[in-house]
Order: C-alpha cells, then sequence, then structure tokens
DNA sequence: GTGAAAGCGCTAACAG
DNA sequence: CTGTTAGCGCTTTCAC
C-alpha cells in the first residue's frame, strides 16, 4: 500500500495525492475530496522514512538527558513529549550516564538522525557543544548558560533562588552548616554553590560534602554532618536532601529541632515527605514548555542564539526552623 | 558527503562500500582496508533515514507508557534504554496519559515508523491489541497476561506477593483494613486486588476505596481512611502509599503504632521515607532487561507468543506492626 | 569477489 | 491546477 495505490484509486497522478496529504492549496475541491476518500477507503497511511528521504527532515528531535535516574528530568521529558506530539513531532530520548564520552557519541548520533538535539544539563565541554552546533541542526542547551557559542539556552537562573534560601537558613539563626555539593561539571551545581559561597561571607560557616544524585548517596553523608556539628544542611538537590532526612530519621535526629535541612528542584516527593522538605521550586514543566516552544522555532527557520531565563524561588516548608 | 564520495575517495563501488559497512564477509581485505581507511579519513556517516528505507527497518522500537509521571516506569525505560542501545537500537518513547485513545493512536503510528513496540501495562481492550499484533510487526506487552492473542508478554506476578503481604498484616493481627484500589483497566491492579480479596475471605474485612496513581491521590483518601476505623491500610502502589504516609504525619496519626500501612512496587523512594515503607519489591530492572531480550528476539526473527514471568516479594520495613 | 543498476516510497521541481 | 519525472542515499539482486 502506497501512494501509488492511492492515486490510481483516485484517478488522480501521485503528485496530486502528496499534495493532499501535505494540505497544500493548490488542488481542487474535487480532486481533493476523491483523493481522501480513497485514503480513508484503502487505510493508507505514509511511510514516514519514505517521506523523510524525500524531504530531508524526520520530525524527530532527539533528547539528551546526564541521567535518567534522576526524577528531576522526567517531568521536563513529559512535557517536552505532549508538547511535540501536538506539533507532530516524536522524541528520542538517550541517556548518557553522567558519561562524557557517552554524551559526546550520543549527541553526534542523535543529531545524524533526528532534526534537532535538545541537551538538558550538558556536562560535555564547550567545543564539544561547538561540533553539535556546527552540524547545522537545530540545537537547543537546557540549564546551562554558554557564551562562547551561538546557541539557543533556556535557564533556571538558580543563583537568586539557592541566595534566598541560604539567607533564609542564616536569618533563623545558623551558623555552622554543611553544603552538600554536587556535580563539578554541570552549570546548574556550580551556580548553586556560588550563591552558597556568596552567603558564606556573610557569616554562615560553610563544610562542603561532595554528594552524588541520589538518595542513597545523602543518605551516606549522614555521618559526617553530624561530626561537623552543623544545625543544618544544605543539598544541591532534593534526592540527596530526602537522602539525609531518612539518615537523621534512623538516628533519632530530629528535624528541624536539631537540624535544619534544604534542598533544591522540588520534585513531586519533596512535599510528602516527613517533614516536608524546604526546598526552591525550579519550574520544570515551564522549562519543558519554554524549551519545546524554542526548539519548533529553530525548526521553522527562527535564528538561534536567544537565551530565556526562568526564575526559581524558594518554598519554605517543614525541614527548617531555627537552630536549638 | 555520501557513499558514493567514499567510493570514489576508495576507488571502489558503492556497492562495496555497502558491504564493507555491514560487515559482509564477502569483500577481499585489500578493498576492505581501503573502504574503511576512507571512510574515516572523509569523516563518513551513513545516512540513517536511506538506510531505512531501502533495508525496510529502522532500528527504532516504540514504547508506550501509561503514564510517564509515575516513577514505576524509570527504572524500566532506563534498562530498556541502554540495552537497546547496546544493541543498536533507539527507543521512541511516548505516554498515553491513561487515556484508551491516545493509547491505540500512539500505539498504531508508533508501529508504523518502527521496528517494533513494547506495550507497558497497556490498558486498552484486546481487540485494540490484536490490531498491532496484526501489523506483523514485533509487539512485546509488559505486565499484562493475554491469552486470546499470540503475543509475547513479560509479566511480574504480583498475585502471590500481594497476597503474602496482605496474609502477614492480617498475622500481625490487623482486621479492620483499608484497600487503596488502583485502576480497574490495569491487569496488575486487578491481580492486586484479586490478591486482597482473597485474604479477606481469610478474616480480614476490607474497605475498599478506589485511588489514582498519585501521591496527592492516597493524602486525600486519609480522611476516609480514619473514619473507616482501619488499622491497617494496604495501597495497591507505593505512590498512594506514600502520600498516605504524609497525611497520617500531618494529623499526628503515628506509623506503625496507630496504622500500619504497605504499597507496592519498591520504588526507590520507599526506603527513604519515614517509616520506610513495607512493600512488593517488583523487579523492575529485571524486567527491563528481560523485555529488551525478548523484543530483540522477535527482531531477529524468533516466534512470537512466549510469556516470561517474574516473581515480586514482600520486602517487610517499618511502617508495618501490630495493631495497637 | 566486485560492480551496475534497479528500486525502497515519497517530495518537489518543472512543464504544461 | 495537475501530471511527469528526477532524485533523496542506501541495499540488494543479478551478472560478470
Amino acid at each position: 500500500m502506497t501512494i501509488r495505490d492511492v492515486a490510481r484509486d483516485a484517478g488522480v497522478s501521485v503528485a496530486t495525492v502528496s499534495r493532499v496529504l501535505a494540505g497544500s492549496a493548490t488542488v481542487s475541491a474535487e480532486l481533493a475530496g476523491r483523493v481522501r476518500e480513497s485514503v480513508r477507503r484503502l487505510g493508507y497511511a505514509p511511510h514516514t522514512v519514505a517521506r523523510s528521504l524525500a524531504s530531508g527532515h524526520t520530525r524527530l528531535v532527539g533528547v539528551l538527558v546526564p541521567n535518567l535516574a534522576n526524577h528531576y528530568f522526567y517531568a521536563l521529558i513529559k512535557r517536552m513529549l505532549h508538547d511535540a506530539e501536538r506539533d507532530g513531532y516524536r522524541l528520542i530520548v538517550a541517556d548518557s550516564d553522567e558519561d562524557l564520552v557517552a554524551e559526546r557519541e550520543l549527541g553526534t548520533n542523535l543529531l545524524a538522525q533526528t532534526d534537532g538535539l535538545i541537551l538538558c544539563s550538558p556536562r560535555v565541554p564547550s567545543n564539544v557543544l561547538r561540533l553539535f552546533v556546527q552540524r547545522d541542526k537545530p540545537v537547543l542547551v537546557l540549564n546551562r548558560a554558554i557564551d562562547a557559542l551561538p546557541v539557543s539556552q533556556v535557564v533556571v537562573e538558580s543563583y537568586p533562588a539557592m541566595r534566598q534560601l541560604a539567607l533564609h537558613v542564616a536569618d533563623l539563626g545558623h551558623r555552622r552548616v554543611v553544603y552538600l555539593q554536587g556535580p563539578l561539571r554541570s552549570w546548574q551545581s556550580k551556580e548553586r554553590w556560588r550563591a552558597v559561597r556568596s552567603v558564606a561571607r556573610r557569616g554562615l560557616e560553610v563544610t562542603t560534602v561532595r554528594v552524588g544524585a541520589t538518595m542513597a548517596a545523602g543518605h551516606r553523608t549522614v555521618p559526617r554532618i553530624l561530626a561537623a556539628g552543623a544545625t543544618a544542611v544544605l543539598a544541591y538537590n532534593d534526592l540527596a536532601a530526602i537522602g539525609v532526612l531518612a539518615g537523621l530519621a534512623e538516628r533519632g535526629v530530629r528535624v528541624p529541632d536539631d537540624i535544619s535541612v534544604t534542598g533544591y528542584d522540588d520534585i513531586p516527593f519533596s512535599r510528602y515527605v516527613t517533614p516536608a522538605l524546604t526546598t526552591v521550586r525550579s519550574p520544570q514543566e515551564e522549562v519543558g514548555s519554554v524549551a519545546w516552544k524554542a526548539m519548533e522555532g529553530l525548526l521553522r527557520g527562527d535564528r538561534p542564539g536567544t537565551r530565556t531565563v526562568l526564575a526559581a524561588e524558594p518554598v519554605l516548608r517543614g525541614s527548617t526552623g531555627p537552630p536549638r
């Protein structure tokens, strides 16, 4: 069942069928009707691959995330998936597992078989990003600010919100705090650390502990937090913070009475842990929707290089309070 | 940059280049070497779409999930993504949002543009599944047992584990319990309910409350749980159970002292909530790996219709205890 | 073992 | 407005 069968059935040429299917206005109402009728009756569906080869585009967009185990990306992906679907695009998701080599390979391959690429919090150096951009297909970078390259970006500004959060903790009266620092290669992670440092200069005594992006990693830091004699823990993300919460509860340390805990991201779980987690709400859905809109624009020929900045804001819940 | 450029550069025909790239043994070592050298020097990469059109397969497999917001699917997707990647396949993930019409449409479209389709816990009636199967491409169904169709399946047997869990609660001494029942269309959900019912006949007085697959939905059921005067709540999944845990904590109801709570799935959060959730460990990673293996077999021509059954098992943690 | 050539199913000039 | 036709880049017979 090809376009020729439809053409024969409707008594027109394949070009006409193609035009009707493409919604071209340059077809008489009568022929268009006949074609549509044949399409319906024969149950014809265009062959995506053939269409792609002839037209030069796949209506496929790649999405590369550094780690699919992180819940943060699901809200993002879910939103982009639906918006893309609405515009007739399909997404191919790949996960680099925080591996720079994999990120580079996957990005290259993905770009080769799609019309565009959305890089979520890419970790690769900017010269690798340049490689992607040079392929002359739409590339969109999420949550990383890049000045050296004319690549479109959607970023959530985490510095102000993280700073506010740290100031809030300082205002509550905390002096000795532990900061659980995330991946060094992540721009977001650097920004959050920069914000905490800026407050450290204003009277907060900060001990830094490196932590991975998992609850287990957060959980493992608890002994060090306790050893540091801190009255508050600021985690660079919610996952780590929730791990800490669990570890503290197991040891009978009360939150926030004995120690305050904060996270970052406001993943859905954060409001359902006990006590509910004070964190920063990062507008994941909005990032997803803005990101797809930007990608869709690029696909239609918009000039690349724009940067959209979204704001995050602290969400104060039960896991923070004044020190004893 | 096409295969012709490589052919010209290496001084061979395009057919030879194609053969070398396909790893065909019927090429002399010398020509093969020259071709590989040219490929390397020119930085040639085959055009995926053209290859697909000529060969008739895309090396793309569709994955349809009922709801990407449900954490249950994360580990599953991540695992399938990596295993598929290793075998040179790419996955196109789509989310039907629990909508039967969308599920049908997405399944049809996905199947049209891929080599095969993996349906995760499909909700559509089996006559729709038959439609998919009739397309004569590999179809794999996860977590739903279908007897009427020769379609390959990978299912986790939830009845025995859920029954054990319910018996455990009964053995602890609970008599009045609330069961939070999930989507009626989900086979897994039906199996779990069947298991609880089977124990109800043995002295458990069960009140059923319908609940959605979210923490918020679980949270909302708390007043009804309290009103029912139950000493234990069995939720059909962890998300709902965690919502309940949060709701109980807010009201100062102690778990498990005042009321016991159980979930199902053992999503990563379950061991990090306080108290840690008693649940059933469903081997999501294993499902993912077995599922991809099955799909890969089907793609290579294995006969469809096999059913792989995996076992789940109760995980007893802090959220259950004897009634007061 | 190697090459020539015929498609795969569709789009998009181009001509009428 | 409609039809003819030449590709899109690759795979795969089919001869040699």
